[in-house]
DNA sequence: TTACATTTGCAACCAAGTTGCATTAATGGC
DNA sequence: GCCATTAATGCAACTTGGTTGCAAATGTAA
């Protein structure tokens, strides 16, 4: 049902994709705000954003799970077909800009696009 | 160190994945094998088979691990460029033999790229 | 200000994956 | 084939990301 009430959790977590332009995982979140709010809270509050399209979110190089703000998406269309870029230095994650182009599979009806790169970021990069 | 001694539980294992073509999920072989070998011995050797570039690993939708039969990977190159395919109807994973062009990534350098792609397969699409 | 649905906190839970350690079983040398 | 060595296994307990149920708190429309 996506966000109803612009309550305290909500500011509080959109603050965060606010004064940070990178993605941010959910373990970050949890951690960041446990003095303000519950882990249980912060998984909700995060799904209501994703399904509002406020929040992409997609899964790290661990299997864990991590936001980033949409931009171009709207309710109706969610464009989320870039790739993402994790440093596997110092781990941080990022929306890349560019369009991959996943070719025609035969026999099969692709619907959802997934990637991740994996290598070394601007500042780890020697 | 990889495998050293072909064990019952090595066989077993490899057994699985020469029966079966497509890419299995840790899960699923666990539930496959819980007569024959505890869950522990299912990733450890899962693991040695990793290292030995026999199988390869990669996460699916929900950030479960999945392996399959490495097709052309040398100890020396591991050749993991390749998408994966997941239904999101029936589950099942697919190593597709198609390759990604990664496009370069200006000021960044990527040493991994993983592709998962989700839809329906063959099977499920009406 | 009130009423009521939405949101939150809490505690308990679930499940994938890991760890330590004692026991078992491959393997190479004889 | 037998034995000693050491890798591999089983088990139980643990770690941790994420979920659930429910009572209490809070935002909002009237």
């Amino acid at each position: 049902m996506g966000i109803v009430r612009k309550t305290k959790s909500v500011k509080l977590l959109l603050n965060e994709f606010d004064k940070n332009s990178s993605a941010i995982s959910v373990i970050t979140l949890i951690e960041r705000l446990s003095l303000k709010m519950n882990k249980t809270t912060v998984y909700r509050v995060l799904d209501k954003l994703e399904e509002d399209k406020i929040l992409h979110s997609f899964l790290g190089k661990n299997g864990y799970k991590w936001y980033a703000k949409c931009n171009g998406c709207s309710v109706s269309g969610h464009q989320d077909a870039h790739p993402h870029f994790q440093c596997s230095d110092c781990g941080k994650v990022d929306c890349l800009p560019t369009n991959i182009l996943i070719p025609k599979i035969p026999n099969r009806k692709v619907d959802i696009s997934q990637v991740l790169l994996q290598g070394k970021c601007d500042d780890c990069y020697v």
